[in-house]
DNA sequence: TTATGCAATAATCTCGAAATTTTTTCAAAT
DNA sequence: ATTTGAAAAAATTTCGAGATTATTGCATAA
């Protein structure tokens, strides 16, 4: 017995963690069963998830889970660096210790589960934990920018950028360089030097400009 | 016998243009007569409307037309410098003559009629056109930017900003300063001064940064 | 006078079926 | 063998009624 929101979530967590096949269809009555409710109420969830662009909607032709685009990664890649510079940047102005206090502390936690993926052969079961973690981190930066409007436009992005990502990036091979790029993240922003956080932001991003990130 | 294509660009018209209170409770049961068409298909379009940020949904508690507020002004004047500045850089790089002899095209109308306005003592009547090549020559400006997201970010930041400006925007006093605006973003964009186009986009629209612009 | 609770009213939300449209199937013709 | 077209099947969209929830009006109590 789950409400709308409830379904949404779910579905929104599902499509952003790639536990549909990319294209595939999203058939109404194929979920309704699922959630035990109607056709109409998932159609109804659908419709929101794609003005979000979490799903593709065709009229007459139902919804789609968005194909993987290498061109659309490199947008998705160009507007988080665009606004988690600029929301980062008015957090260093506008936040304070307090929000100091809080990106370090989520700093410590995606550090720490970052050196034990590093530390493992096959760190797959600590794949949502991570993805959490660098979600929060990432929230943070902007956090204290003082703009909701910013952060919703941020979070969207942020969800499609992992939708695009996510599977082909299972595997781990650039968490070295992670642990790197967040610390220098991190520092910048706490040294307050507006044109080195975003310069960090851009290098922690960058490879996925080159279009070449989505191969398995 | 409206489709709910249909339903929806003439709502978000309306709603973009100010033809509804802001406030006012958009009932579904009351719009289905106008449109021909039952409730549940006006309740659709409204949520769709409402996930761009053109209308206010609360659980239970139907659709509304969001309210004034200069916090969301700024913050969406905010993000239009951003997203305009960067995308306009972007088709700088990439646009070629084709760019530049659109963005030239959509400002010689632009400049056409706001001199016609500059010169009325009431311009009521040139309002819908005015709004509609100011929009097309925004629109362009950013058109040639590569990036197909960017310009749909843009495009909903643009819609909101309107909806939130145009009421109290009518008088048309800033109209002398904006033709010298708009014709200052064409030369820097000609020119492929990339700092000066950002820094003429910032002036142009910085008096909406203040609070101030949004008391009759 | 103000506050509280209950009933009446009005609104929203969910649902499944009917209507419309697309896709598939299969036979006939080139 | 390939193409064309009609019929059948499947999917999507629209709809209005019933269920649920919020709001209003009014009487009673503090």
């Amino acid at each position: 017995m789950s409400s709308e929101v409830d379904i949404y979530q779910e579905l929104k967590a599902r499509l952003v963690s790639n536990r549909f096949e990319h294209g595939a269809k999203l058939r109404a009555e194929d979920l309704r069963k699922e959630f035990g409710c109607s056709a109409s109420t998932v159609r109804e969830v659908l419709f929101r998830l794609s003005t979000v662009g979490l799903a593709d909607f065709q009229e007459q032709r139902g919804f789609r889970v968005p194909i993987r685009s290498s061109q659309k990664l490199i947008e998705l890649t160009h507007l988080r660096i665009l606004l988690e510079g600029e929301g980062t940047v008015l957090s260093i102005r506008n936040g304070g210790v307090d929000w100091e206090a809080r990106l370090t502390a989520a700093h410590h936690k995606l550090s720490h589960i970052e050196k034990r993926i590093h530390a493992k052969d096959d760190p797959s079961d600590l794949v949502s934990i991570w993805f959490a973690s660098e979600n929060e981190f990432h929230q943070t930066l902007i956090s204290a920018c003082g703009s909701e409007t910013l952060k919703q436009m941020h979070g969207r992005i942020y969800a499609q950028f992992r939708q695009q990502l996510m599977v082909a990036d299972r595997r781990f091979e650039f968490i070295s360089a992670n642990i790197q790029h967040h610390a220098s993240i991190l520092d910048a922003a706490l040294s307050g030097d507006e044109d080195l956080t975003r310069q960090k932001i851009h290098d922690h991003l960058a490879r996925h400009l080159t279009g070449k990130t989505m191969g398995d």
